[in-house]
RNA sequence: GGUCGCAUAGCUCAGAUGGUUAGAGCGCCUGCCUCACAUGCAGGAGGUCCGUGGUUCGAGUCCACGUGCGACCACCA
């Protein structure tokens, strides 16, 4: 084998081993292959995207979940892809344009639409490059995009048959729109600001139209008063009984507006009177719907007061309601302003304020495809986790409102509908039509508008495998098995392809579902741009490692809670990396002739192994069975951290050092032996961790002097336990000596005795604790003591330092032979009177009120912390003083 | 207003179905460049498991209430 570096370097190793991985055809997933199967479908990316902490978490999990169940051996396909994005793609395109001076409308449609496939071209798969740094194992043979053709004529086809089945229409009503990207938007993409946003309550009168008092009504948008159409109240409020049925004057407009009963009104709210204005708001609509009164519409899409405004014409919404409101007050009709949290949407793309408007967009009906996707949670067919989605999701579901799919954009999939010049009625068609399927004429035009990008992505599970198509590929990997994503799109995307799922493929599209933590950075607030709080995960795999950066993130993040990190934090992944590549340096360098596989451990070696070798072999078995059943269950940081733990404080912290007796001595029986389970426990490590840790993983497999069963540790098989190698026995005896080495070390250090000062060391063994005598020639090399006695079970030395080892007994370290207890007692005298006075000292500060009042509150904790470190310290001394001098 | 989640060492977090002495990493203190590793080794300090009450032989774990954070949903103008 090569020669390994003292730090592990993984810059040279990671595009190496990638390449390799990607040349041999290891990630791609052949449908013809027979056996088991598993699949999972990537979020797609936005295509405007580069990688961000919350990918990597994302993308990392699939990866584990793909690797482990690759080499599981079942035929595994992770398909990759971008979504289009349309209003995030065409807002970057629009954005790159005004730099050159220019808009979408001079370019028009056509050539608009050519800049943003070129930039497409060029940028659109950045993120799925910065994907193969990180290590992800997806069949980039099978990279889709949602625009692709095959994709799209998807896309065309279910417009169609949801049109054709009726649940497609197009409907008149108040939509969210957004004045800037100037378009619909869905509910879903409409934010609500967390407890609303500062705004105020301005009361205002409506004069009755005989000269009377009138009403006062309390409104959050006075502006669109220009729009109302008449005033509510409830029913049975008998303040205003009087003027049901008459009019009022509108204000500004002068023009009169009925008094209308409605139960939708909220007699305890505000003044108990409410304007209605049915082109702006909601409920106005509905209560305007009931009440016969028209819709009138007074702002542009763009969201300036439009002709019906009269004086406030061409005036920006906020600039017309500072003026309204002016004009109401100095009118003398503004009867009150109370500050008000104000319930308010935004533009989740782009941030700008939503109005309600009302206008003519293309609905899907949703509660017909919802009953099966309520049914899938149900009964089991579909799981959540963590479960308590489920509750979010039924929610939903079950109070399910009509999606409003149509985007005054260019840049997305074109609604298939043809309007007639010459008849009403619409040509809705899978193929571009050039005639009105009605009545024949050829002057027809198609409907301007595209569909909400995720109407496309409601279909990835099934159109990224070539429906509506039964292709190979659909049949054997649909439905799929597992899905990973952010519950931040549990509607968006999650809800809407069980629903497609069953609509189109007649089946649930995945059985699990992985909620994965929220990355936020160390104050626990969500990573952004604007705060610069988001660490660039290519940087930070540049610095550490890929390896480093997966595996920290993912051991930090557990199932259903958010997870902390700033890019310093990789160094414990990097350490980890930088331990495993040393423990294998060790290995590699008592390697020098080794057996080959086949030689490697079997049960049938068992009886012949030292009991440091028993142990490590029982407790590599129950790693095994913990890391899989953690991963079985998708917890990731449970089945990371028991590696880490295995690894580290276990096969390197004792079992290495424990292989050196053997590999240092002079039986060339035992060391081979030793060399076999030292090589073999490795390996099994290694496979236990490719999944996580893919690339160092790798490079040190491929150096392992052993003859491969396969070319990569990627396909060679994930380890199962050997129940033949549990061994309880040797799991509790290693448990107990490791107790001991622990206790001598201890009083070595308390004492003061250099580590490499040999002693002597006696146990006197509890009751029923026999057989510590085994443990003789471990402890004289961990414990660096020269003999072990064991003392009589009444025997026990009162000059002697002591501690107390549960399970074992007493264990006894005399001095004498050693060094010089004299000496030994001196300078433990010294230091006893230093530490005396030193906490005196401190204690005398801190009895002092005016330090512990103006002193700064952590020097008063550091301080605090000094004097408790130094009364143990003294007590310690004293405990051991005591025993030195009963010695002289 | 409704639903849900969280509260454990200075910090970030583990602690399935309740069961001996509550763990890890980072940070801190002491001593070490010991022939795999200073991205390391050895030893150590540090916790009234948010509060109150309850169930139980036994509660960090289950229940109720409270407090403090956080998330999601909802047409209160």
């Amino acid at each position: 084998m090569t020669e390994l570096n003292k730090t592990y370097d993984p810059a040279t190793v990671e595009r190496r081993w990638y390449e390799f991985w990607q040349d041999h055809g290891y990630f791609h997933a052949d449908e013809n292959q027979p056996g088991a199967r598993f699949c999972v479908v990537i979020p797609p990316p936005n295509v405007t995207g580069s990688l961000t902490m919350g990918h990597v978490l994302n993308n990392a999990l699939q990866d584990i979940l793909i690797r482990y169940q690759r080499m599981n051996g079942k035929v595994t396909l992770w398909m990759p892809g971008t979504d289009h994005a349309g209003i995030a793609t065409q807002n970057v395109v629009e954005k790159a344009l005004a730099k050159e001076g220019l808009d979408r409308h001079t370019l028009g449609r056509e050539q608009f639409l050519e800049r943003v496939w070129g930039w497409k071209e060029k940028y659109g798969s950045t993120i799925l490059l910065q994907l193969r740094r990180l290590g992800a194992s997806c069949d980039w043979r099978r990279e889709r995009f949602t625009m692709d053709p095959s994709l799209s004529r998807a896309v065309r086809e279910v417009f169609v048959r949801l049109y054709e089945k009726g649940l497609i229409y197009k409907g008149h009503r108040i939509i969210h729109w957004c004045v800037r990207c100037q378009s619909a938007l869905s509910d879903e993409e409409a934010i609500t600001t967390e407890g609303g946003e500062n705004g105020s309550l301005w009361h205002i009168r409506y004069p009755a139209d005989d000269g009377g008092p009138g009403v006062v009504v309390a409104t959050t948008r006075p502006e669109t008063m220009l729009g109302d159409t008449g005033v509510a109240v409830h029913p049975t409020d008998a303040r205003y009984a009087t003027l049901l049925g008459r009019n009022v004057i509108l204000p500004l407009m002068n023009r009169p507006i009925p008094v209308i009963p409605d139960d939708a009104v909220d007699p305890a709210f505000g003044t108990g009177a409410v304007k209605v204005t049915p082109a702006h708001d909601a409920n106005d609509f509905d209560i305007g719907q009931r009440h016969r009164l028209e819709p009138l519409c007074i702002m542009t899409t763009d969201g300036r007061i439009n002709d019906n405004g009269g004086a406030y014409r061409g005036l920006d919404r906020f600039e017309a309601r500072k003026r309204i409101v002016a004009d109401l007050e100095a009118q003398g009709l503004l009867v009150k302003t109370e500050p008000y949290r104000v319930p308010v949407r935004r533009c989740e793309r782009c941030d700008t304020i939503i109005e309600p408007y009302l206008s003519d967009q293309w609905f899907v009906r949703m509660e017909p495809l919802a009953k099966p996707a309520i049914e899938a949670i149900k009964s089991g067919r579909l799981r959540f986790y963590p479960e308590r989605w489920v509750g979010v999701y039924l929610h939903w579901m079950t109070n399910i409102r009509d999606w409003c799919i149509s985007r005054q954009l260019w840049w997305g999939h074109r609604i298939p509908v043809w309007y007639c010049d010459d008849c009403p009625k619409l040509t809705v068609a899978r193929e571009d039509p050039t005639h009105c399927a009605y009545c024949g004429s050829a002057k027809i035009h198609q409907d301007d508008d595209v569909l909400d990008t995720w109407f496309s992505s409601w279909l990835w599970p099934f159109s990224t495998m070539g429906w509506l198509d039964e292709t190979p590929t659909l049949r054997r990997f649909y439905p799929t098995d597992t899905l990973i994503t952010a519950a931040d799109i549990i509607f968006f995307w999650v809800a809407r392809m069980v629903m497609a799922g069953y609509e189109f493929m007649g089946e649930c599209p995945f059985r699990d579902v992985f909620f994965t933590s929220i990355v936020r950075d160390m104050q626990g607030r969500k990573m952004s741009k604007s705060l610069g709080n988001s660490p660039d995960p290519l940087q930070v795999i540049d610095t550490y490692g890929a390896d480093a950066l997966r595996f920290t993130i993912v051991s930090a993040a557990p199932l259903g809670e958010d997870v902390r990190f700033a890019d310093d934090r990789a160094e414990f992944g990097r350490n980890f990396a930088n331990k495993i590549w040393n423990a294998a340096r060790f290995c590699m360098m008592n390697m020098e002739a080794v057996g080959s596989r086949q030689t490697a451990v079997g049960s049938g070696d068992r009886a012949m192994l030292d009991l440091p070798e028993r142990w490590i072999l029982s407790r590599l078995q129950a790693v095994t069975d913990e890391v899989r059943a953690s991963l079985d269950a998708y917890r990731f940081n449970e089945a990371a951290m028991t590696l880490y733990r295995f690894i580290w404080g276990e096969f390197c912290d004792w079992f290495v050092e424990l292989s050196k007796l053997s590999l240092y001595g002079d039986d060339p029986a035992a060391k081979q032996r030793t060399r076999s389970v030292l090589l073999h426990t490795l390996e099994q490590i290694l496979r236990l961790l490719h999944p996580f840790m893919p690339f160092v993983t790798e490079e040190i497999w491929q150096a392992l002097p052993l003859p491969p069963t396969t070319d990569s540790i990627m396909v060679a098989p994930y380890p199962v336990a050997d129940d033949a190698l549990r061994d309880p026995a040797a799991d509790a005896a290693v448990t107990r000596m490791i107790d001991i080495v622990r206790a001598i070390r201890n009083i070595r250090a308390e004492l003061g005795i250099a580590p490499t000062t040999a002693v002597t060391a006696r146990i006197a063994p509890a009751a029923g604790a026999d057989g510590v005598a085994v443990f003789e020639p471990y402890l004289k090399t961990l414990a660096r003591v020269t003999s072990i006695d064991v003392l009589a079970a009444s025997e026990r030395p009162p000059d002697e330092p002591s501690a107390v080892v549960p399970d074992v007994g007493e264990v006894f370290v005399p001095l004498r032979g050693a060094v010089d207890p004299a000496e030994v007692r001196k300078r433990l005298e010294n230091e006893f009177k230093k530490v005396s006075k030193d906490l005196q000292s401190v204690d005398a500060k801190l009895g002092r009120p005016d330090f512990v009042a103006k002193a700064p509150a952590d020097v008063v904790e550091k301080e605090r912390a000094r004097a408790a470190a130094l009364a143990e310290r003294s007590a310690t001394l004293t405990r051991h003083l005591e025993t030195l001098r009963r010695g002289s």
